[in-house]
DNA sequence: GAAACGTGGGA
DNA sequence: TTCCCAAGTTT
């Protein structure tokens, strides 16, 4: 469905918002992207998938003084990666990030790529990250469509609560309201993102700050209650991922010593559990068994 | 498409 | 206190 007039003209608030409003985060700093260029960016993106903004920053500082470029980071270990990572959580993305370093390095000569195709091949990036690299760190004309923005669509155009599972539609939507103009475009995409986190926001939106509130369809409708729950994130206390979570703590703050299996969170309530998480850890290659014991990979 | 995957802070 | 959810990606 092709956007109509009212929300082109209804979107075309949101560049003048953003210039005024905007936060100043690190990696929309000139300074930044002179020192770090593609790598910060595509390093800020890994970091911001699923953490939250101000959980990243210091991390963001400490990652890039270590590993400045992808060249840098390809040469630490996997061990140094998952603890630099720390408790940012889904150290799996560590993993992809390092992955994605050595991709760089050996395939794109050490040169973050600026092709999306290129960018979707590396490991951890997928739809969203793919175009933020290309739009934020090189300024081209990509949808970058995230959780802030589908919802900011979802309400202001569809008038919906929240926005439906996410789907190719969300790409094809965003890509027919972007403005013709490049940089033009690469605004808008930063707009749409930092109103629906700021201002548009899941739970309490603050409507009243909203400069696209005159228009919006589900604000005109009462800020209905469209139904569509998102659907609950599982239970964390007692899950599985707990249980990882508790392991691979113990092994970073043991690095780089193996921790002995029998000490291996020996008081978790379920022994069965405690060893699907160790199991599981060594599969997604966040953890290794030797004679030692458990540890960091090596 | 659904489920799995960490962690911590705010309401 | 409990629940929600955060710049997603992979299988």
């Amino acid at each position: 469905m092709p956007p109509s007039s009212a929300s082109l003209a209804l979107l075309s608030r949101l560049p003048e918002w953003y210039r005024s409003t905007a936060r100043d985060l690190p990696w929309r700093r000139p300074a930044f992207h002179d020192e770090f260029g593609a790598w910060g960016v595509l390093v800020s993106e890994f970091m911001l998938q699923q953490t939250p903004v101000t959980r990243v920053i210091p991390h963001l500082d400490a990652w890039l003084a270590r590993w400045p470029t992808p060249k840098d980071m390809s040469a630490a270990s996997t061990a140094e990666v998952v603890q630099q990572w720390a408790n940012l959580g889904y150290p799996r993305r560590a993993l992809w990030l390092h992955r994605a370093a050595v991709e760089i390095t050996d395939r794109h000569g050490g040169v973050v790529p600026r092709d999306v195709d290129a960018l979707l091949a590396l490991s951890g990036i997928g739809d969203y990250t793919a175009r933020a690299v290309a739009v934020f760190a090189y300024g081209d004309r990509h949808p970058v469509v995230d959780t802030n923005t589908r919802r900011v669509l979802a309400r202001a155009v569809e008038g919906r609560a929240q926005p439906g599972p996410p789907s190719r539609r969300d790409l094809d939507l965003m890509g027919s309201l972007l403005p013709d103009d490049v940089a033009a475009a690469a605004e808008f995409n930063a707009a749409a993102m930092e109103l629906g986190a700021t201002v548009c926001t899941a739970r309490s939106p603050r409507c009243e700050l909203c400069p696209l509130a005159d228009g919006c369809a589900w604000l005109a409708a009462g800020r209905p209650d469209t139904g569509d729950e998102r659907r609950r994130q599982a239970a964390y206390e007692g899950s599985d991922r707990q249980a990882r979570g508790a392991v691979l703590r113990l092994l970073r703050g043991s690095a780089p010593d193996a921790v002995p299996l029998v000490a291996v969170i020996p008081d978790w309530p379920d022994l069965r559990q405690r060893d699907r998480a160790i199991d599981s850890l060594i599969a997604d290659g966040l953890a290794e068994a030797d004679g030692e014991g458990l540890s960091l990979p090596r």
